[in-house]
DNA sequence: GGTAGTGTTCCAATATTCAGAACGCACTCC
DNA sequence: GGAGTGCGTTCTGAATATTGGAACACTACC
């Protein structure tokens, strides 16, 4: 572990989630180190462009040059491309955040989403986190993981609210039902008002490489709203593995700028 | 500049890069450094989360992760959340992309996109950059930035096709004109058949904070139609800003799941 | 079964990084 | 107005963290 990077690492993820400008002096107590190294790091991060200082100020900030390096994996992932579509037509007949998801090591990522016109609506940010068996969507993930994942996950549950599953067994039944049934249900095992449902979306191998998604608020998702959800959604992706199917290959590579990103050249060879 | 965490981000952008996951090797070559230093570097952002290896395999890629950091930043970006259904309303009227764009230092940074439903479109994933001069709405967020920036963008100007901008006085000159008539165009200045419409959005104190676009195949954008979209994005603006004045906060903070991007506590104090 | 390449481990040497002190500056509070 | 506090930044020397190279076990390919 390269103690460098990790500080590096830390304090940019520190100023992103700061909600504003941050002082040389607070960021260096908020990561536990002197000022004059997190000078040294601010500086390294900010030619690398991860990082400003706030016009006129000497206040920092991140830029968003971070989300360049994700969006790129996102971009790339032409399965989200090619559903946008279909995310956008499924939320036309749903008053809920319509998302699709993916998993990432342990992770239920939120890889695309469409914000519900509802004012009363549930959090879902692009990029968002969380622990795979605590939302439907990771749920229908996790029940179609190797073998492996689940039985990390299956070592480490913790209970995130009163109704987070705690008991391995217990979890193993449910992600059998899940594959079985064809789609999973979540209610509040992260957000004590929040319910979601989720189906598997397949490759043209039949392995589920996301899950689409609808959550909301628990009182607008009985029993009825439900079952007529998941049939929205197989509807949906049916659509999806079809269009993706027809070898839709993607975007050609978008174009490149100088100064953005560019890869070192080996100086010898 | 610490080498060693530039190392590291210069790494993990190639990662993101890549079309796939990639070997040690490589990964030492392209970055021009040693196996065994990029082993540990490797090692470290493996540790971070920011890189996994590819199931049973030797392989690296990077994860989503990063994409958490840069989403955060947009999150945070309560304009972002208000636009989004009035870019969906929009992107209903027009068949083209619909984007809303932010500056980013010298960058057009494009912070959130509805895609069009057309099978030609133009690339437009989001997270894209590109030089403020070269894009509609970046000439936009140019006009309407601190006389610095627009020295610096005048300072520096690059051709990337033969419609793009050399001549620093055509360029003042053009984003005087911008600001004059609401809006800016961009003809194939950065894609060869690529065109698009732009205007700025504003905050309550009348601070360009946005520009939200429209882009699509030149063909498809004649002078009509151009100043057809104009109306429309003028109209989708006047409500987008009068919906963010309307109080909206955004929402609440997301839930945090431990292990995900902890703040270090001092030691010390 | 040799050769070439790989990912990984180990070690020692030194270049790199870091803590601390020092400085000028902007504030605040008497 | 002047002492005092806390700031961002610079500098320096000490030492530690980082790095390159050699070595290893493996695999793949002739």
């Amino acid at each position: 572990m390269i103690k460098s990077v990790e500080k590096a690492f830390r304090v940019l993820e520190g100023l992103s989630r700061a909600d504003g400008p941050m002082r040389l002096s607070d960021i260096a107590r908020a990561n536990g180190i002197t000022r004059s190294n997190a000078f040294h790091l601010l500086q390294t991060l900010q030619e690398l462009d991860y990082v400003r200082q706030a016009e006129d100020s000497t206040l920092y900030e991140a830029t968003f040059r971070s989300f360049e390096i994700g969006a790129k994996l996102l971009s790339r992932n032409t399965l989200v491309a090619v559903a946008h579509p279909f995310l956008l037509r499924l939320s036309e007949q749903v008053p809920e955040n319509v998302m699709l998801n993916v998993r990432d090591g342990l992770w239920n990522v939120v890889a695309d989403r469409i914000e519900s016109r509802s004012v009363v609506r549930t959090l879902a940010y692009l990029g968002a986190r969380a622990p795979l068996q605590s939302v439907s969507s990771g749920k229908v993930l996790l029940a179609h993981a190797p073998a492996s994942v689940i039985d990390e996950v299956a070592r480490s549950l913790v209970a995130y609210t009163a109704r987070s599953i705690t008991d391995p067994d217990a979890l193993r039944e449910q992600l059998a039902r899940i594959r079985e049934q064809g789609y999973a249900v979540a209610i509040g095992e992260v957000n004590e008002d929040a319910k979601g449902v989720a189906s598997p979306v397949r490759d043209r191998h039949g392995d589920v490489v996301a899950a689409l998604s609808i959550a909301g608020p628990m009182n607008r998702l009985g029993e009825d709203t439900i079952a007529h959800y998941v049939a929205l959604q197989h509807d949906t992706i049916r659509r999806i593995e079809a269009a993706w199917a027809n070898g839709w290959r993607g975007d050609a590579a978008p174009p490149q700028f100088p100064g953005q990103a560019s890869v070192a050249r080996p100086s010898s060879a």
